[in-house]
Order: structure tokens, then sequence, then C-alpha cells
DNA sequence: GCGAGCTATTCTAGTACTAGAATAGCCGGG
DNA sequence: CCCGGCTATTCTAGTACTAGAATAGCTCGC
């Protein structure tokens, strides 16, 4: 048995540990809930994991009320519980390597000419700006919310503020020294 | 033509550009800079990698000697070149979302008991301590990186601090007021 | 001059999704 | 009563790798 959940796998679990639900309900509850800035779960994927959770033993359908009926609801067994739970420690526990695209784009460097590099810069400055106001904003939106869903926006407020502080420090020394070549070791 | 690179096939590109070379070489040069550290590149992806690269016409085999020999160096096109710089400038100023396994981890942190979840943020600070550790070590290692490869270094740095600085306040949190129940909303 | 153990590439089979089309039940208005 | 537009699920075909085995050249010592 592979005992290991991936994160889509962990989320959907969650979520019928949380109260029982059919495949059209988790998309919707997904949706609401803004999840899909930090989980990538596509509407046609809910059914396919829904799948393998079953075929796992983690998750059952729930009363099947008569054949041919529109709606499955899935709870979760047992085991599901288990499982979610030690899923859920092991994914805060371990720290696991992240392979954000913008490092690739930092080891090469060099091919860019450097005023393209520096507008690079500023647009992804832009951005994460942007971001930072938009997630402070859902922030203040919900003053009462529940302090574990408080963490998971101050984790991903601290990451883009570092990443700011970063791009503020890497721009003001490309422009200090502009001039400076870069060279591959 | 998908002009898009993934950051698998720009990270192998961008080390032909630097110099013509044959996979088993790429596999030596990522393995000896520590690539593994921001990339996925699995061994027996590279040789997969160039032949999409190939069949895409962004890098080309470069004097085939003869046939049946034992190695085949690859080298940019000219299309190579401009993919590159391209794919590199978007790597740089895009925000892509990122989504770290912790953060499903903290979506389901109301079934895991209270006390095992802050064990669990203690081994996850100590990990966080470690490869903090580990990276100052590389940096102070090579205290003459070009700037371009210090950037990476920074990177990683200022995202672990920030990470290691949310972990602290967090801990305090749970520490400070430990019995106040975490409900779903 | 041959075979051990590298170097180097290819092949087969799988994983974990994903996009989008197809299908089918359900429900209210005309 | 039937049809349009939701709700809800299933199916087909793909993508972007990955693990590991198979294969084959290369070369150095004995």
């Amino acid at each position: 048995m592979p005992s290991e959940l991936t994160p889509a796998e962990l989320t959907l679990l969650g979520l019928l540990v949380e109260a029982p639900r059919h495949g059209y309900e988790l998309e919707e509850v997904i949706a609401a809930r803004g999840m899909r800035e930090w989980t990538e779960i596509g509407f046609s994927s809910i059914y396919y994991l829904l799948g393998k959770l079953r075929d796992r033993g983690l998750v059952a359908e729930v009363d099947p009320p008569a054949r041919g009926k529109a709606r499955k609801v899935f709870g979760p067994t047992e085991e599901g519980r288990r499982a979610c739970t030690r899923a859920a420690e092991a994914a805060v526990a371990e720290l696991e390597p992240v392979f954000p695209r913008v490092l690739v784009g930092l080891a090469n460097q060099p091919v860019i000419p450097p005023d393209r590099l520096r507008a690079a810069l500023a647009r992804r400055a832009a951005s994460v700006a942007g971001k930072l106001a938009e997630l402070r904003a859902a922030v203040a939106a919900q003053p009462h919310a529940p302090r574990f869903a408080r963490a998971i926006f101050d984790y991903s407020l601290a990451q883009l503020e570092a990443e700011q502080r970063w791009l503020a420090a890497y721009r003001a020394e490309l422009t200090d020294s502009p001039d400076q070549e870069d060279r591959r070791p």
C-alpha cells in the first residue's frame, strides 16, 4: 500500500473529513474558499482523485441511495481519517524543497541583456506588490477567521514580503554597479 | 509551435547555450553545481528533454562525427538562443503561484492533536535551521561567486529566513494560548 | 587481446495529473 | 410534457516527466 498521500489527495481527503461531500460540491468549496491560491486541483481531477481515494479505501460512498442516482456523496473511512491526520502532520513537519521558476530564470541571467533584466525584475516587483495588496485585503476582510486559517495567509505573506525585500536589494545592487560583467563560472 | 519552455527545458537549454554538451555531461554539471537544490531533473529525464528540444529545433547535434559513435554533443540553434533569452526573461518577470505542501498541512491542522501539531512545527523549525546553516556554509565557501549565482542563494536564504520567523511567531502563539480551540469555519 | 567497469544512450512502463468533450439526471417554465 | 439550462459524473486523450532496466561503446590493466 502506497501510504503517502499527494498534496492533491490530502486536500480532498481533508475536505471530506470536515464533512461528507460529492464531487461537484468539492469543486464549489475549493473555489469558494479561494483554495486555488495554494493548491492545484483542476475540476476534472476531483473525480479522478476521488476514485483513487476510494480504491485505496480511504473514502467510501455514503449510503448509496439508489442505483443510477445523480450524485455520489463520499465520506472518510476510519483508515481515511487516520491517513489524513498522519499526512497533515507530515506535511507540516517536513520541509520539502520548492522549485520556483524564478531561480531557473536567475541561473540564466547572463543570456538576458542588462536593461531587459532590470525591466523584468521591475515587472516582478510590481506583481509582488499587487499580490501582497490582494492578500492583505483578503486578511482584512476576514478579521475573525480562525487561527489556523490565518496561519495560511501569514505564511504566504511572510514569503511574499521576503521576496519583496530581496527584489529591492537586488535591483538596487544592479542599478548601483550596472557595468560589472556577469560571467558564468 | 508551443513557444513556452518548461523549467526543466529552460534549465537544460541554458546549460547548452553556455557550452555545447552531451547528455551525460549535463548530468555531471547539474550534480556538480548543486542545481538539484532548485531544479527537479532526474537523470533519465535528460535524454527525454534533449529529444524534445531537438524536435522543436532549439538544439541540434554538433558535427555528428561518425555513425554509431558513443556520445552526441548538442548545441543551441539560433532559434534556441532566442527562446532561452525569452524564457529566462519571462521566468524572472512572472510571479508564478507556488504550492508548498506545508499549506495543505496547515489547512488540515484541526485534524492534528495539538501536542502533535506543536511537535511537527518543532521538527520543521529544526529542518529550516539545518537547511539555513547548510546554505550559509555553501555561500561562505564560494566568496567570489559571480553576482548572478549569488542572487540564487540570496533568494533562497531570504525565503528560508522568512519561514523561520513565521515559524517562531506561530509556535509562540500556539504556546501562549494553547487551549483556544480551532474550528473549521 | 580481452574483459571489468566505466561512460553514454535508449527503451519500456508507469505516475499524477489535466483539458475538454460526452453523457446523463434534474427541475422549472411555457 | 418537453425542452433549456443547470447539476453532476464519466471518458478519452494527452502532458511532462520518472524509475529503472537494457544496451552498447570505450579503455585500461593485465
